[in-house]
DNA sequence: ATAGATTATGGGTAGATGTGGTTAATTATC
DNA sequence: GATAATTAACCACATCTACCCATAATCTAT
């Protein structure tokens, strides 16, 4: 389907087998243009999880880490924390890529994973994780969140 | 067919049937502009139920969410909380959308379900809950529509 | 009122998909 | 350079899903 080119959406739960593979679903496969080789980027996230970006969308990212001063401290730092995790992952015939022992450290992941669509890019999740983290926020749900809602839900 | 192009209004008892696949009704597919390649976009209601989006209305929706900074906690956790229930879905020769498992859960829904068009989306409820969400709402003091009245003239 | 078209609903099937395991290739180590 | 260890490519199979057909109920038009 020719529909939504890169955008990601939707709940999987999948399994990461014992050699670190994990699949990715087919429908986020078949969204992303030809442009990006059968590749995949895989990094960390922001929240316990695994980030993973269309080759092509992650390029951009770069460009923009490229333009970060090395200067200053934070930006070296910031730089360095989010690429020692990066690499870049091509799919195998039956659509899984490896993922990384830092990332699966990082994440936290066994057996059982849950892959949620966030638009631009595809997060992994320990759903163990993922649930505490909803809870925690839940908790400290701001005004911020409803604002958002009234502004861009129709 | 030239009337009101992708608006939805009235009630319409339908089921859900073993598969999961629920009817969109007739009325409903011949409002949808052709833009929409037979697609709808199925999501998680702000009440207890779902909505459902033509393409063309969701992507405006997209496009809001893809202009959020995954900086933010909050913002991550708002694209996820409503992109985790959100795909994209095309009815078949019959006019049968598939509603994923997430969603039906979310709703609580059973064989019997209730389609309700809400002008530019449509909702989908379990019977019972709705007129449960009902009750309560009718118990909010009618000083808030009053206020709606201000606003809006009918 | 009746025939034909449309619509709602149920079920079957071929092909696609997810998952585990095996073999070949490549890299690393001594 | 030989061998072990790791990674990548290949194969097999059970499960699931998209697509097709069938039928009954409802609507439309003459």
């Amino acid at each position: 389907m020719t529909l939504n080119q890169n955008t990601f959406t939707g709940e999987f739960s999948y399994s990461l087998d014992s050699k670190g593979r994990l699949n990715i679903p087919s429908k986020f496969r078949n969204v992303v243009s030809k442009k990006n080789k059968n590749s995949f980027v895989i990094t960390k996230g922001m929240d316990p999880c695994i980030w993973i970006y269309p080759l092509v969308v992650w390029q951009n990212i770069e460009d923009e880490l490229k333009k970060l001063s090395s200067l200053s401290r934070v930006n070296r730092s910031f730089v360095r924390s989010t690429v020692r995790y990066t690499s870049t992952v091509k799919y195998d015939k039956q659509g899984r890529i490896a993922i990384t022992q830092n990332l699966i450290d990082y994440a936290n992941l066994k057996k059982e994973v849950l892959i949620i669509g966030m638009v631009n890019k595809i997060e992994v999740w320990n759903p163990k994780l993922l649930s505490n983290a909803e809870k925690e926020f839940n908790e400290i749900k701001s005004s911020e969140f409803d604002e958002l809602a009234n502004q861009i839900i129709l």
